[in-house]
DNA sequence: TCAGGTACTTACCAAAAGGTGCATACTTGT
DNA sequence: ACAAGTATGCACCTTTTGGTAAGTACCTGA
């Protein structure tokens, strides 16, 4: 198992290009670190433009407060696009622009081994649920 | 740039297999959050087995307190390996299990973005920071 | 006229995340 | 004898994050 890993594809050094960031994940965290925007950025890129109400109902158990305010930092980081119709009653839809449609792109991976690896993430977190509320 | 998104590669459905997890996504987030996490998993997928020492030092800025934590729940969480010596003074080493590795290869995606785009990232970030400290 | 929907905003609070510093038990080097 | 290093544990505290509930300005349908 330790030659596993050894035949493995190797992990690419992460090139710390920048100053601020210790590697690119780093600078990747920065923008995406959120309860929200991973999924918000996932529903988005599947969907097209999709106005805020829909949003809202589609990313279960979001509130307003948290909703809005993680779209603002995405569109602040030039992730997603805020349209709004300026009609009455509100119309807002957002999009991803193509700098968030690359990073969905990149979400994916973490997706799959999501879906693929679902049942033992949640056994373990059936376990630290059961811990955290019962007494062992 | 509207067309765009629909020419790029859709993103795929997530399928949300079990109950409690919205999709795939979530599971893996649920794994992964953590301010550290990512970047533990990272650096131990480009070298071998790592003395708790040289982690500390490798991950830089994270404290004893969180590091020791995270390893803990990503040992918990059946990603990481922890070998203890049993020596005097202590020797420990952490690595990844095949799970834990195969996480590793898909943040390899997010990594990259993060790279290519670490000046867009850096150029956000700055006005961030500056808006929090600063005024306006 | 009144409930309900639209897209938010704000004030207030609880919980989680994270940091600092001290303690341990034993070693090696000075 | 004493400082320093090893891998942690623990108590205390601050910061960040997230949730709840209310309000806003306007419209539509009953």
């Amino acid at each position: 198992m330790s030659d596993d890993l050894a035949a493995l594809p190797p992990v690419p050094a992460c090139t710390p290009t920048l100053p601020g960031f210790t590697c690119g994940l780093d600078a990747t965290l920065r923008v995406i670190s959120g309860k929200w925007k991973p999924l918000i950025l996932y529903f988005l890129a599947q969907g097209g433009p999709t106005r805020y109400g829909e949003l809202r109902r589609a990313v279960r158990d979001v509130s307003d407060k948290m909703l809005i305010q993680q779209l603002k930092e995405l569109e602040a980081d030039g992730l997603v696009t805020r349209t709004d119709h300026r009609e009455i009653p509100p119309r807002v839809d957002y999009s991803l622009s193509p700098l968030g449609h690359s990073l969905a792109l990149a979400l994916v991976p973490l997706c799959t081994w999501g879906t693929e690896n679902m049942a033992e993430v949640s056994r373990v977190y059936a376990r630290r649920a059961g811990w955290a509320a019962g007494k062992e």
